[in-house]
DNA sequence: CGCACGGCTTTGATCGATCAAAAGGCGGGA
DNA sequence: TCCCGCCTTTTGATCGATCAAAGCCGTGCG
């Protein structure tokens, strides 16, 4: 392996000096045009490219986003962060962004990373994707003021619009309308909700967006609302279970909108292809099963989490021009009609 | 965000050089032990934690390891990749390795990534985990001489031996006979093989595996096999068509093995539980459809890949003792019986 | 008594880039 | 003519660590 030229080399060749060649690449507007042309022939003929480490080591910055990947989950939606993943390390690499990924069984763990990857210069931002109500992680990086965005909105009441917070997120609540809409204008009159116990911040939304929907379209009471709105853990098994007294009620829900495809696939298993089923993430078990499911759409999430890292954290730009709110993203899912 | 301490804050502090404190770190027993025990905590006390970026530039080590995010697949299959990666980044990060993540659309551009992150010293080895006949990439590794380890056999007669290509990759052949054996032994005499079309080297290598099992233990002749042997592409649609054309042979194969979970969800939709099936992956659809399926050990895969890379590369151990083959590594599955 | 040796520690240079500040060249105004 | 200021380029120092080689000190041996 031939020892890589270094801006030495370049200077030399092009018949300049190094800080000349380093302006080429980092400050081009400064450098006359007719010297950067000959610099940059002469970097092009040599297959010059800057030791990322050396840079790192004096500009202390490493262009690099810090992910963590979790303990793969048994449910059905483990690859959603794999997708999300996909997306945003595609992303970075076009605004010049690499993504280390690292591991932590529990939170004082991953704040022990956190210290690790900041204080190498490993990473220079964090992407965080389960957060959940008094995340110590997040007061953590708020402290140390390491740059961050969340994919998941802080539930909790005054986190929402702290503008330290930067979150991007999908719109749950308007998935659930699109699929409730979706039913009701096929026909059904009587649409089911299966969800997850009230307390999560995700299944709460979710649960609205059903809820709203139906109380504006079809005008039932409270009381029959509730009827139709089942709670269960997400679990194929218990969406079953849930689905059978679903079809059990009189007079029978003629659809069910479920909050995640785990439960759909609960449900469909349970009865067949009689009801039509919509489901939440359009995993690829969905795909397989020819089931309806709302779609997160993860480029726009990866795209958002970026505009806002870059943005806070190299200063440039700030945000996107023309958005209400530049610390927040709230991101509309589709619904994938099968 | 205060200013971290450098190694020569700490020599000054424990009142020694720069190079001891370094030693401490790095060869640690050649520091007296009275030594080295002051300058550790002074370490400790003043959380003193290496420059990463400055070792690297050094050392022009980074101890990091680039592997590639492939392009989310369709198939349910989606999530192993990211079980792979997940044990892969947890048993690198205990050798002290970190993973960095890099996506690329064909060939060329991989071996363009390959390019920048080696020269920027971002990246000191690489780990494949999709390889075929052929294989550009490997070639250019090996002439670059970049440490590298795949994820999967190459199936070119002359590679599979050669001591340059360090593979670590997962017996299909004796997930197979696992399989078979299984059914086999639950009753089953006559058991089908739903797979892909031959040429693929895994897809052939499980089909070798029900085959030689199936001749063994039930001595049928090589045209009742060959009837009992179905190609199709993975999909569950086809697996679906597949396993309806094997419930239609005489006298009925009593059950069903395939090459993938997606062919067994395809035979499982077609069939329901009338025949036992068993699938390959084990992935959360088999898991939720209660199937028994192969499941690849890739805790084994990971730590196989860390052994050879560390190994080879960072010149210690030089791959486990007792091992035949110290350049490659063959991980037995086992079949989670449902 | 002197010197070689081994164990441990220190010194000075270096990795490849960027920062901060100085220097050179040129045109315009006093 | 001289000086100022602007535009462009160069110079020297520096980021934080490790490498290579030298230095120190007590032992052992001729």
């Amino acid at each position: 392996m031939r020892r890589q030229p270094t801006v030495t080399d370049v200077a030399a060749e092009a018949g300049v000096s190094r800080q000349t060649v380093s302006n080429v690449l980092n400050t081009p507007h400064i450098v006359r045009a007719e010297t950067r042309e000959r610099v940059e022939q002469v970097i092009a003929r040599l297959h010059y490219r800057p030791h990322a480490s050396a840079r790192r080591l004096r500009t202390r910055q490493s262009e690099t986003i810090g992910v963590r990947l979790d303990p793969v989950t048994d449910g059905i939606s483990g690859s959603l962060l794999d997708r999300f993943l996909h997306a945003l390390v595609e992303r970075a690499a076009r605004a010049g962004f690499r993504v280390l990924l690292y591991t932590a069984a529990d939170e004082p763990a991953e704040i022990e990373q956190f210290a690790r990857l900041t204080d190498g210069a490993d990473v220079d931002a964090f992407v965080l994707t389960s957060t959940h109500h008094g995340d110590t992680r997040i007061d953590w990086l708020i402290e140390h003021e390491v740059p961050f965005v969340t994919f998941g909105r802080p539930w909790g009441v005054a986190d929402m619009t702290d503008p330290e917070h930067l979150w991007v997120d999908v719109d749950g609540r308007h998935g659930l309308t699109l699929a409730t809409e979706h039913v009701l204008s096929a026909g059904a009159g009587r649409v089911a909700f299966l969800g997850w116990p009230a307390g999560s911040g995700t299944g709460d939304d979710r649960r609205a967006g059903w809820r709203a929907t139906m109380e504006r379209r079809t005008g039932l009471s409270p009381a029959e609302l509730d009827a139709l709105d089942l709670a269960v853990e997400e679990d194929p098994a218990d969406g079953s279970v849930a689905a059978r007294l679903v079809a059990a009620i009189d007079p029978a829900p003629e659809a069910i909108v479920c909050a995640s495809d785990s439960l759909a696939l609960g449900a469909r298993l349970a009865l067949g292809d009689r009801v039509p089923i919509v489901g939440y993430d359009d995993t690829p078990v969905a795909r397989a099963l020819g089931l309806s499911s709302v779609a997160q759409q993860l480029d726009e999430v990866a795209e958002g989490v970026l505009d806002l890292l870059i943005g806070s954290h190299g200063g440039r730009a700030g945000g996107a021009e023309g958005v209400d709110d530049p610390q927040h993203r709230l991101v509309k899912p589709r619904l994938v009609v099968r």
